[in-house]
DNA sequence: GAATCGCCCCAAACCGCTTTGGATAGCGCA
DNA sequence: TGCGCTATCCAAAGCGGTTTGGGGCGATTC
């Protein structure tokens, strides 16, 4: 059942179906009422392919996914995020459409999905420092908007990001506040850009103590629980160990906690631990009261939010969207007072 | 830069130039080099748009996401599943779109999916008991192929699948022989195809070994650590505990070692554990030596697998297929003799 | 009563490609 | 020389919608 075929059993003509359908307002209202009932009778769905073709829109967004071919890894909250994001785009009829491809082959894969017409838009996901896909897709002209922000980025461009600095400075603050000192850092790798961030606020809490950051304190590499359990480890054997523990993500916490467990350490009696709690769905960081002390911000939430700026910035193209989370900080089992204090 | 100008500015006409760039043999030598150099200099990437519509495939599969109205969560194997997948797609110049919809929606997403010509197949994943998606996409005659099996399916369908039910039964073998005679299962919902398989094999094992499964031993609930937990504290504070878990998953483990923790016990020494290790990417089992000992299936080379499969039946509509998979069993630090026996 | 105006509807062009059904020209062969 | 064949190429018709540019007709205006 197509649109020609819809049009003459109701005697019509395919011009005025096909407007009837979308809202047209030349178009009596009894005939239109006309054809959405026959169009539901015969259970009509217009083609996408030929709207596509027709209006030059593709009704989609991409999300491309650089694939290690050296060390990276598929990132955990990337499922969430989808999630989130996948919500809008179907509540908007929009397609989410994933390239998944060799990270040497991003560019080429951007410069793709735009001069084949696959997309309207794209989300960047997992920004670095200098990243240069915000120029690229200035230059190629595709809409898009960032997941977080990249840090010595020249053009102007729309990101939602949380703010990372602030909630690991007042993490940090909060461990400063019972007492610690000795805070380690256990961070995800430092060309991303939130990494960067994060450590920049964890900095700037101890600095305003006039606490000189202990390089040997502070740790960056993949936020998985083997790296978090190697970095905590590390830390724990040095004469002079932390007390506490800020940590990247769900998943590295839960290495640290091994480490801490292994040195025969209580979890927020002798060491405490912050960490960055994504509240992903498989993932939740306890039910009534929290496992961990945690700033938190929802990723998939962001990828809601961030789907509809996209969507936005498509419909009507204009200035940059910028818009900045703040992560709450939630009190959990894993925090209390320097016991050295 | 578009087909019909290309074709002027070689002075050939759309047809020829069509032709020559998609290999058909009525053009000259000659003239296809010509062709080729020329779309290559003029960056000439044909609209998939326009392809699309004219030759009626879609060059996309897709992934229906039912998402949480009620009680379910994203699946944490579900980005490495993707990832793979993806990367198929990506070599065969398919599309993979994502439907994200509430699960009282899937049929309608799947109707949805075929009607309006988004897609040219689907993957199904999560197969439950009795799985209606499959007598529906039958009918709807949608290509597809399930990532595992649908107890109770009556129509034959195509599926790759990971043995689970002999995998677990190895797993408990691999117990007993190490003298353990209370072995818990820590499963997934139970409604779920493969959970179905995996308490199956567990329970064979310990039949053939004239023990009877103790309901009491047996918890099923969603893989997380936080369901793993708990599952595991309350087995523990049986009269007659536990020597040995087998776990559904590495997350649902981690839950498990917590509550082997503050319960003061060691896994490996006064505690065996086995889980099922989907060889995530994000969540590795150990780097040199495996922190527990596990079933092993890599769920993104089944997503490589499944998308080839998908890809195939969708070239040349015949047979179903059908793969299964064995899963290793990989030696970690967390089973050991048991220490009553 | 004629010109004007809205309201509804339609025919046809168009989106950018594929594919069918020739057309033309050169060549071998009788 | 004439005919059939093959090798190349092209015009035009789709694919299934949207959108432009009218057209007919009853009501309104003067």
């Amino acid at each position: 059942m197509n649109l020609k075929e819809l049009a003459s059993r109701l005697g019509l003509s395919p011009t005025t179906v096909s407007r009837a359908l979308n809202g047209y307002p030349e178009v009596n209202e009894a005939t239109r009422e006309r054809v959405m009932a026959a169009a539901k009778r015969h259970n009509y769905h217009p083609n996408t392919r030929a709207i596509r073709l027709a209006t030059g829109r593709a009704m989609a967004v991409g999300h491309v996914i650089p694939v290690a071919t050296r060390h990276e890894i598929v990132n955990p909250v990337f499922a969430d995020f989808i999630a989130g994001a996948g919500e809008t785009y179907s509540r908007n009829d929009y397609d989410m459409v994933l390239s998944v491809v060799p990270d040497d082959q991003e560019e080429a894969a951007y410069r793709g999905l735009k001069s084949k017409g696959n997309v309207d838009g794209v989300i960047v996901h997992a920004p670095k420092l200098n990243d240069p896909r915000i120029a690229l897709l200035h230059d190629i002209g595709l809409p898009f908007v960032v997941h977080g922000r990249a840090t010595g980025a020249t053009l102007p461009y729309s990101w939602l990001d949380v703010n990372n600095r602030r909630a690991f400075q007042r993490a940090a603050e909060f461990l400063l506040d019972l007492g610690h000192t000795r805070i380690a850092l256990v961070n995800g790798l430092e060309f991303m850009d939130f990494a960067i961030r994060r450590r920049t606020g964890y900095e700037a809490a101890l600095t305003a103590r006039a606490l000189t950051p202990d390089p040997a304190l502070m740790a960056s590499d993949e936020m998985t629980e083997i790296a978090g359990h190697r970095a905590a480890r590390r830390m724990l054997a040095l004469p002079d160990r932390p007390t506490a523990f800020l940590v990247a993500s769900m998943i590295s916490g839960m290495g640290v906690r091994r480490a801490l467990e292994e040195a025969g350490l209580q979890m927020g009696r002798d060491i405490s631990v912050i960490i960055h709690d994504d509240d992903l769905s498989y993932m939740k960081n306890g039910d009534d009261v929290p496992i961990f002390t945690a700033t938190r911000s929802s990723v998939r939430e962001a990828g809601r939010m961030a789907a509809e700026m996209l969507l936005d910035l498509i419909a009507n193209p204009g200035p940059v969207q910028q818009r900045l989370l703040e992560a709450e900080l939630i009190m959990g089992q894993s925090t209390g007072p320097c016991p050295r204090a």
